[in-house]
DNA sequence: ACCGTCACTCAAAGCGCTTTGGGTAGATGA
DNA sequence: TCATCTACCCAAAGCGCTTTGAGTGACGGT
């Protein structure tokens, strides 16, 4: 069924029936309601794509995803991200289109979705530092909003971001006053901004305490459970082992938990361990009482608000950027503890 | 940049250039590489929602993605499949369009994406018994694929699953070499069709020895970390434990071991534990040695292989469905070991 | 010299919608 | 009574592409 037969078979023409549909006020609130009932009868929905023709817009919003293409990793918040995006997205009658892309392509992808016009704005995943993707964007003039921020790039852009650096000290801070010292840094993947910002507030902590981030102590690589474990292994394998271990990912942090365990220490005494918790849908973090200490902040949330800005600012593009920083709460669970005395 | 431009550009006709572009022999060549240059050099790409119109085709395959609205959930999964299928949609020239929805709602997408002329195609995620979605999409005459498929259903469709039950069955012989006898079954929620294959693999091999499923052994749930924690804590507390658990997930699986650790036994030795393996790329099942015995299958490929699958069907609408049973292989891990003697 | 063939190229219609720029009939005010 | 509004409604153009059906010039065969 498409408007032209829905609106001979009303004996109207197309535009009043288009009209009647789209809300114009030129039609009568008779004719209105019929035609809302016909098309509803003959389940009638324009095409997307003649709309978009008609319009100019294409009523979807791009979002590209990079694998990075020497860990062909899939980031994990993603599926809880895309599913806050996606509500959204529905409920403004936009749809969404993913791009699956290994990082060396990423530019051609969005050139090719400017020019193709297949959407009216991106949300750009996983920002690292001085990303060119930003300045990019700007310079196709195509609408964008960012998942996180990008250090070292200063013109004005769209974001939202958990404010990492802030949680991250304070998760130190905390550590610290359980009277840990050796505090370990389990981190994202270098060049990543959120590991940048996270690492700067731990480091932040440490100065103020007097402390100095000790290298050993750091690494950062894909937080799967696999690296959360060998860091947490050979760590506590050196002299001078870690009290405390601060962490990047949840994922991450069961990897950790393992090690410790494994070494025959207790989570919360032996060793305390605090991580960053993005309440993915499938990886709650135990029950009533969190198993683990954590920073959390909800990724589906952020995907859901995000969208909101990149719909507002397509929808008003005159608007400046707008930024929003969300704070993570820090959730005290079992496995801190105060630093055991030394001996 | 559109086709008028660029043809009034070259001095040739629309038609001509779109010709040369498409690859129609009725060009000479000179022309074509004149044009295929120029295409390049101005960065015009023909905007899909044109191309679409003017094709019929949307050159686009829908993802509907579920939500259980009970426990707001998106499967962890998922993301490896659609980066698995994002490959092949790329390769073919597609887009990949998500509708993030409760399954409530899921007829109306459904419908909705068919009267928008929207997609090509749809992939079906996560089937029911006697899911009824199969049926909806087979009178709606719109070409899909399921990723599993429902047992209940015995038309015809296009479907790609892994060999649950033969998996869990072996899995369970596996168990039952080393000595086992007491097998609990940790395994998705209820309803989902992959849930009752695996149970009907794992009942299958008890029945085979002589065994007879217990029901205080088997639990079904959203397989989150938490749920696979619970579930063990609460078997090994009761009288007449189990020494093994078979589990539908690696995210639960870790829970397992946590519930196995935490009572002071060790897996592998006290308590055997082996998982169904998705192989995603955050989780990866230990190093070289694989953590837990698992059935392993990726996911990523199954994305890759079943969008393979739904193009070709579209491409070749006469063709009968197609079918593909994959079969996991059973990896040897340090989670499982003889039954532990009854002293 | 004429006629087919080839090899290219083109104008125009059509895909399904929105939107512009009227048109018409009835009601209203002078 | 006539001009002027309203309130509705319509025909047609246009969005950017593909595709049909037709045209043109060059060339070889007779």
């Amino acid at each position: 069924m498409n408007l032209k037969e829905l609106s001979q078979n009303l004996g109207l023409s197309q535009t009043t029936v288009s009209r009647a549909l789209n809300g114009y006020p030129e039609v009568s609130p008779a004719t209105r309601r019929r035609v809302e009932e016909a098309a509803r009868t003959f389940n009638y929905s324009p095409s997307t794509r003649a709309k978009g023709l008609a319009t100019g817009k294409a009523l979807a919003i791009g979002h590209v995803i990079p694998i990075s293409s020497k860990h062909e990793m899939v980031n994990p918040i993603f599926g809880d991200f895309i599913a806050g995006a996606g509500e959204t997205y529905a409920r403004h009658g936009y749809e969404m289109i993913l791009s699956i892309v290994d990082d060396a392509s990423e530019r051609r992808i969005y050139e090719g979705l400017k020019s193709r016009r297949a959407v009216d704005g991106v949300v750009v995943h996983g920002p690292r530092m001085d990303d060119p993707r930003i300045a990019l964007l700007q310079s196709l003039d195509l609408p964008f909003a960012v998942h996180g921020r990008a250090s070292g790039y200063d013109q004005p852009y769209a974001w939202l971001d958990v404010n990492n650096r802030r949680a991250f000290e304070r998760a130190t801070d905390f550590l610290f006053d359980l009277g840990h010292r050796r505090i370990a840094l389990i981190n994202g993947l270098e060049g990543m901004d959120f590991a940048h910002r996270r690492r700067e507030g731990y480091a932040a902590s440490l100065m103020a305490h007097d402390g100095a981030p000790d290298p050993d102590l750091m690494r950062s690589g894909e937080m799967t459970e696999v690296f959360g474990y060998t860091c947490t292994r050979d760590m506590l394998a050196r002299d001078n082992p870690p009290t405390a271990v601060l962490c990047s990912s949840l994922i991450s942090a069961l990897g950790v938990r393992r090690a410790i365990e494994e070494k025959g220490y207790v989570m919360g005494k032996d060793v305390s361990v605090v991580t960053h918790d993005d309440a993915l849908s499938y990886l709650q973090n135990g029950g009533d009482v969190p198993i683990f200490t954590a920073t959390r902040s909800s990724v589906r949330d952020a995907g859901q608000q995000l969208a909101e800005m990149l719909l507002a600012a397509i929808a008003n593009p005159l608007m400046p950027p707008q930024t929003r920083l969300l704070e993570a709460e820090l959730m005290v669970g079992s496995s801190t503890g105060p630093a055991p005395r030394k001996d």
